[in-house]
DNA sequence: TAGATTTAGACAATATTTGACAAGAACTAA
DNA sequence: TTAGTTCTTGTCAAATATTGTCTAAATCTA
């Protein structure tokens, strides 16, 4: 599940309105309609407080934030993965 | 190796001196050296470029500037290797 | 249809990245 | 040491990219 569909979907099971949550987390109710179509990334200040709003786990919203961000980076890349391996690599014998 | 890492010693064992380098890739010497130091990311133009100046496989170099990327994104994180996983994860999966 | 919610587009505001220049540091050779 | 060359650093303006806001239109629901 990607982000910007775990957002629309805990929100509807919560069932609150965009405007709801836009108020919550201090936002336009343009933007949250954005965020939720994956036509604008969060900020992380907006994952800490959506992560409060929807009741969701922060960690859980941070990794799909992250990802998001390395899946954007590599995405069509015919060496995406190769690209991604290679960073795991580095990173764990970093750690 | 990190992709500065690569150009710097690329470079050196082609003697070549920056401002050799930054005339075939089109660009001042001070930036090519940032880019060996690490404090500046070549745009892709420069890549390519970089790879034909210096002699070196397209593909090994543009793995190692997505790489890089990549590992901007999540250096420092908590979550980073998670979030790596991730989204190699989905990569696959779309593949 | 009326009223509410959601979405889309245009554009302003911000933030980030990049390039260029100039001055300083480091190195080399005489 | 000095002169000449190479490399590095800092700063700032320019270019790009991202984010936020506003308005109006589309969609939904009763």
């Amino acid at each position: 599940m990607i982000l910007s569909e775990l957002l629309k979907s805990k929100r509807e099971t919560k069932n609150l309105l965009l405007r709801e949550v836009a108020s919550m987390i201090d936002a336009d109710t343009a933007l949250i309609s954005k965020i939720e179509k994956g036509d604008r990334k969060p900020t992380r200040e907006q994952i800490d407080k959506l992560a409060i709003a929807l009741d969701i786990e922060h960690s859980k919203l941070l990794k799909l934030w992250l990802s998001e961000k390395v899946y954007e980076d590599v995405k069509g890349e015919d060496l995406a993965i190769e690209a991604v391996k290679l960073t795991l690599k580095r990173l764990k014998t970093e750690k």
